[in-house]
DNA sequence: GATTAAGTGCTACTTACGTAGTATTAATTT
DNA sequence: AAATTAATACTACGTAAGTAGCACTTAATC
């Protein structure tokens, strides 16, 4: 059993908002604490067979590799709030992706039979996964849709452009990854993504350190994204 | 109102199985037959915003097109009791993609309102979306890992393999495709698609006629697929 | 402080893919 | 049967992206 200062987490999070205030010390009694170092692969150790996971601290990615390349590409960078594996979850299978921290995570778990009998339980849940899911839909056919139809600069500097906190005018979620993570994060590789970096760099678009991108230029920035360099 | 004649078709579907014998009469009221012909795209004169579509029969490709190279490529093949759009369905947002029958095809169509009141009257609706949109969560999934870690040769032959029918292991529902939809699926273009295809003919793997696929050599084709021909 | 590891910047090279253009064949329409 | 359209086969070419390799820098570890 967890702590009551999760209880405020369970009310943000989108599966478990909207549900009577009466109902939270029944998930709290069954949630576990975890801890996650960082950078470790935790599949095999707790597979998400047997337990649903929601993220209070910390980053996770999901991501695919190719065993005869070794090449590995990310399919969702997961934050505060986010949940997995949804798709274990509904069915009982095994969903062939993997799991990795990039920092020090804090997650919930609770057994994924509890959260089965929750769906038919809480009907709210059942509802709130739907809009859950439909993100997910559209991240991945955006997702497709750029791998398909725009070159690594524009993937790049779309990639930077979504994660701009609207706010702070500053990168976030992403803004301390290694050019290796963020070929990932476009399905490239880090040589790749370093050579466009340059030439961001060279254009007076961006100012890069190590670890740490900073936007310079948004306007170019934004064409950059929307311009397609393809030969013809 | 449609007929009683596609009372079975309700009965197969994903979303309306495992109602109540008594519900159907209802659904039936609610439902229009529309016929759309062959390669028409009917986005502007039906918009999924107002309408919900269960096809019954012919196929309904959902696709992108990049406005600067008007290249196209599809992200879902849909055919008999496939729904859509799910996601407009969800959310009363657009979803920036294109609709376009391959074939003479027949919808039911209810108004999306409706097919939203009897989300949340049928409990059994609700629960019954998940997994579907689970597997089209799993398909994208598969296609831009494909997109991202597999050659056009392999990616050309998984797309075959994917539509054998395990029975009559013949083709099925591409069987009759030009070069440029097959290319559309893959995410590439007729005359690379094309290149492939004649190389396969001449590995005596397939035999191509016009608008049609057979498989003479399935172990190459399996080894085709896991191949992966990136210089290095 | 020394050593190791991780991250970065850069050059050189190869190639699969996309594009353009054109000839040929099959299907459809008139 | 002729004309038109759609689909296919093939050649030639430019290029972005991937790979390999290495020097260099910063961070982490002992």
């Amino acid at each position: 059993m967890i702590g009551e200062n999760y209880i405020e987490l369970l009310r943000e999070n989108i599966l478990f908002q909207d549900l009577e205030e009466e109902k939270y010390p029944e998930f709290l009694a069954a949630f576990q604490e975890e801890v996650w170092p960082k950078n470790t692969c935790n599949i095999t150790k707790t597979p998400t067979l047997y337990k649903f996971y929601i993220i209070a601290q910390g980053r996770v990615k999901i991501y695919r590799v190719d065993p005869e390349s070794a090449r590995e590409f990310t399919l969702f960078l997961l934050s505060k709030n986010d949940v997995f594996d949804i798709l274990c979850l509904l069915e009982n299978c095994e969903h062939r992706v993997f799991y990795e921290t990039l920092d020090e995570a804090t997650l919930l778990s609770v057994p994924i039979k509890t959260m089965r009998e929750w769906i038919v339980k809480f009907p709210q849940i059942n509802k709130s996964l739907l809009p859950y899911m439909g993100r997910q839909i559209r991240i991945l056919e955006e997702y497709t849709s750029n791998v398909v139809l725009a070159d690594i600069s524009s993937r790049l500097a779309k990639l930077i452009l979504t994660h701009i906190n609207k706010k702070s005018k500053k990168l976030e979620l992403i803004n301390d990854l290694s050019h290796d993570e963020l070929a990932n994060l476009i399905g490239s590789t880090r040589a790749v993504v370093n050579r466009h970096l340059q030439q961001f760099k060279k254009d007076g678009i961006l100012k890069i350190s190590r670890k740490k991108v900073e936007i310079k230029n948004l306007e170019l920035l934004l064409k950059q994204a929307e311009k397609n360099h393809f030969p013809g």
